[in-house]
DNA sequence: TAATTTGGTTTATATTATAAACTAGTTTAC
DNA sequence: GTAAACTAGTTTATAATATAAACCAAATTA
């Protein structure tokens, strides 16, 4: 009856990073800080574990002499950001 | 830009029971357990937590001999789901 | 009357989210 | 030129959550 949430998804900050990366493709780190305003460290640990499933691609280089981090959503990611969206759709279309 | 989801309902289990009360207003907790296919532990747990808040009331009789634990939705439970959905769509639309 | 079932609750554990502390380097002000 | 403040993060510690396992009380069945 209610299929299960992809527990990947089902984290405020991370789909708020997914939706981000959803509708601009590419994204720096602190751009996502900026329009989350989650911490840094949190973000950090969130993108990360969206790394590790595969759903975004990290990019880490130089740019004016600062780190950046540049985060862009993969195939994986955006097929698991639509199926989560369906799930959820199932239990809240009920109402 | 991502406003916060409220805690109590970003549970995949409290929002399947909040889900379900929503359409049929009131139900056992043996229904509960049925459609959602989970442990009878976990559901008392969040059965609790949803009542503590006040999204639920929950009443406790007996039946036919048996304990007996009826839930029902509350207008206030109401008000936050609808909330919730309204909130979540905000993180998906621009998907 | 012993085993099983019903309808739960409590407790222990594993996972998560989060903030705080830290790293490494850069820029600015004195 | 060096101390203070800032950028851009990562790591770590802690608190909160979700979940399953263990338990309880009573009823039923064999």
């Amino acid at each position: 009856m209610f299929k299960d949430l992809d527990p990947i998804l089902h984290s405020q900050l991370r789909l708020a990073i997914m939706s981000l990366l959803i509708s601009v493709k590419e994204a720096e780190f602190t751009f996502i800080k900026e329009k989350t305003n989650a911490t840094a460290g949190n973000i950090s640990v969130q993108v990360q574990k969206l790394k590790d499933a595969n759903y975004i691609e990290v990019t880490k280089q130089f740019k004016d002499n600062y780190p950046q981090t540049i985060c862009k959503i993969t195939a994986t990611g955006v097929k698991a950001f639509e199926a989560y969206v369906k799930t959820l759709q199932e239990y809240i279309k009920k109402s």
